[in-house]
DNA sequence: CCGAAAGTACGATCACTGTCAAACTTCTAT
DNA sequence: ATAGAAGTTTGACAGTGATCGTACTTTCGG
């Protein structure tokens, strides 16, 4: 597994134990369209994305603000490779402490 | 059966077909604690309760606002009782649509 | 008929959050 | 070394939504 082994400082961002997650914050970061729609995407591809992969309607820098919400809430895992930086839904650790929330999130129809 | 049958008009407020009610909504809805909580204590008396019975940490008119967007949310079912407004959750009708939603909300452990 | 009780309606604040653009950081490729 | 690709950071700005107080409506009790 292995942390990064070369010189400069860890670019891995801090990952909460998603038990320590509230409902609130989780809610609160379900609630906005754009973050559903990655959360989504995630589930759909069956597989980590990078941020760019994964079209939104918004600028780079709001992506941004909505992957590190995203991050805080427990609901991905981000790690670099090279300049991209990868996404992961954390679906077991999540379903472990919210059953059933992210099936019906994933499982609505979709729209935009 | 039988609607208000003397002289003026309906004080039944219109109530949504929970299947019209989209995600985004009913997300919108829950994401506020003050409404959870009357989720919750609905669920926890376990029959319908007056506006008043119900302790909130807001205004009368703030509460009004809240039991609305519930109700529009598909979330309870409201009608008079003299002059009171008495609350009922729609559990069977919601959880028909968004199955699970509702046990993970009532389920989170009450944090104020 | 009068007053109290229970909510509702209406504006006015106020704080928060999503949004963007611009400047900056890292890493890769040439 | 230079340039480019991919994100991040940092303000600034705007829209939304929760909140409150006051006035209003409806119903019940005496």
């Amino acid at each position: 597994m292995a942390t990064a082994r070369h010189g400069g400082r860890d670019r891995v961002p801090p990952h909460p134990d998603v038990r320590e997650v509230g409902l609130q914050q989780v809610l609160e970061a379900l609630v906005d369209p754009v973050r559903r729609r990655i959360v989504t995407e995630l589930h759909a591809a069956g597989a980590d994305l990078s941020c760019g992969t994964i079209e939104l309607p918004v600028g780079k820098s709001t992506a941004t603000h909505h992957f590190h919400v995203l991050r805080e809430a427990g609901l991905i895992r981000q790690y670099y490779v090279g300049t991209s930086r990868m996404n992961a839904l954390r679906r077991e650790e999540f379903d472990a402490v919210f059953p059933g929330l992210l099936d019906v999130v994933v499982g609505e129809p979709h729209r935009d």
